[in-house]
DNA sequence: AGACGCTTGTGAAAAGCTTCACAAGAAAGT
DNA sequence: ACTTTCTTGTGAAGCTTTTCACAAGCGTCT
């Protein structure tokens, strides 16, 4: 987004031009960037350029993540081959899967790995972060084990809510709760 | 969740067990739940029979919501064979996509029909929602044909912004966005 | 029937979040 | 140098959500 403000020309922007990109409004913009410090200028807005630097830092993107994914099943195959990851900075170190037919399988670069690998392969490759894409009985247990061998946090397909110590931030990701969520937007718009 | 309960043998939950696996607080789910009308059993808690039926009714469970899904690709297809939709009411009636190399391709009872059948598909099967698995460039055109065909809600996996009219529902899903709310959460604990 | 143990439903208080409003600062023109 | 025009940063006000606290109700045991 910011990007497409620099193509537009522009190398400062207001709180309000912001604020009408974002869906919300120039204070909301302007009270959350001043929780960070305060880096606008006054009368001209905040240059783009530092406001790019500033949130990455913020954000924690000025890094590459290494990220292991656990599953190599449907939903496994699709997020591994989706670009935008590593445009992100999202790195997929390893990929394992506790099936013996999947083990070996090639995909791209990586070789799929055996379950069992699991910590050493965290350990080994310093990775940060996995993406569970398992069956929801088996969540759990490898978030568990991920967790012990150093992991800092999860993004959690299955649909079952992780029990993890407070401190390893999960993120869900429960697609039938967002159809429920429209359907509910739905039945009370008519029924209010 | 419910079931697990009933499983358990329990025919009533109270406020407070419902709020420990909820991880909230017994008096937000009294809160939320006192809003629907009031139904539980003072001393005793809510029937987990009447509780289920109730949620089914106030979420718009109660009913089968046929949903078109737009684009068989890599995650077209992981969403496609995913059958917790089916189980909870979502039932994929149609699958569309652009590519003439896709199109005729039988997936499961389906086959792929041509987007340019989007408008009559969605009138002909009275599609209520539909998932968006395009590329971003495809989004915005592809969700105001459905909303003009007659779609009422979008599960969006398109890493855009949608504009559509108020009363249309959005649900958006982007994974790179869950991955840095993850990289800020731990960012931040370290640096407070 | 009465006492006791639990749990709901709901005002009232507290906390959190958003919007308002404006002094203060920065550039640009006169 | 002064005025005008913008726009930030931030207390204060307003609003929403969450938590507290407790009377009232239900079932059980004696
Ligand atoms: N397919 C979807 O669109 C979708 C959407 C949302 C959520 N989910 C959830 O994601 C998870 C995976 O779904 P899927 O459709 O990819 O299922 P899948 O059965 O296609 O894939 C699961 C994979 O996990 C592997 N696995 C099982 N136990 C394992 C373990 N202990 N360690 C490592 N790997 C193990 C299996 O061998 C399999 O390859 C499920 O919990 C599902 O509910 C799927
Ligand atoms: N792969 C993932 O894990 C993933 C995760 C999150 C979000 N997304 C997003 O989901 C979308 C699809 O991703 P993908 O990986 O499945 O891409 P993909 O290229 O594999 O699939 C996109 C499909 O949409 C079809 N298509 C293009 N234009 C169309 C149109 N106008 N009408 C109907 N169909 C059309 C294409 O023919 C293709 O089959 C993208 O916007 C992507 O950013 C993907």
């Amino acid at each position: 987004m910011l990007e497409l403000i620099q193509d537009d020309g522009g190398v400062t922007v207001s709180s309000e031009q912001l604020a009408r990109r974002g869906h919300t409004t120039a204070a909301q913009v302007r009270k959350d960037l001043s929780h960070f410090g305060s880096f606008g200028k006054r009368g001209l807005g905040y240059s783009v350029d530092e406001l790019k630097d500033r949130l990455r830092i913020i954000l924690g993107l000025d890094r590459v993540w290494r990220v292991i994914l656990i599953g190599a099943g449907r939903i496994g195959s699709a997020l591994f081959e989706y670009p935008d990851f590593k445009k992100r900075g999202y790195d997929c170190v390893a990929v394992v899967d506790s099936d013996p037919a999947k083990i070996g399988e090639k995909w791209g670069e990586r070789v799929i790995r055996p379950a069992e690998e699991l910590e050493s392969l965290i350990k080994e490759l310093r990775a940060t972060l996995v993406i569970l894409a398992v069956p929801a009985s088996a969540a759990q247990l490898v978030a568990e084990r991920s967790v012990n061998a150093g992991v800092r946090g999860i993004l959690n397909f299955a649909p079952v809510q992780i029990q993890v110590p407070e401190d390893i931030p999960v993120e869900n990701v429960n697609l039938v709760m967002e159809l429920e969520a429209l359907s509910f937007q739905i039945t009370r718009a008519l029924t209010p």
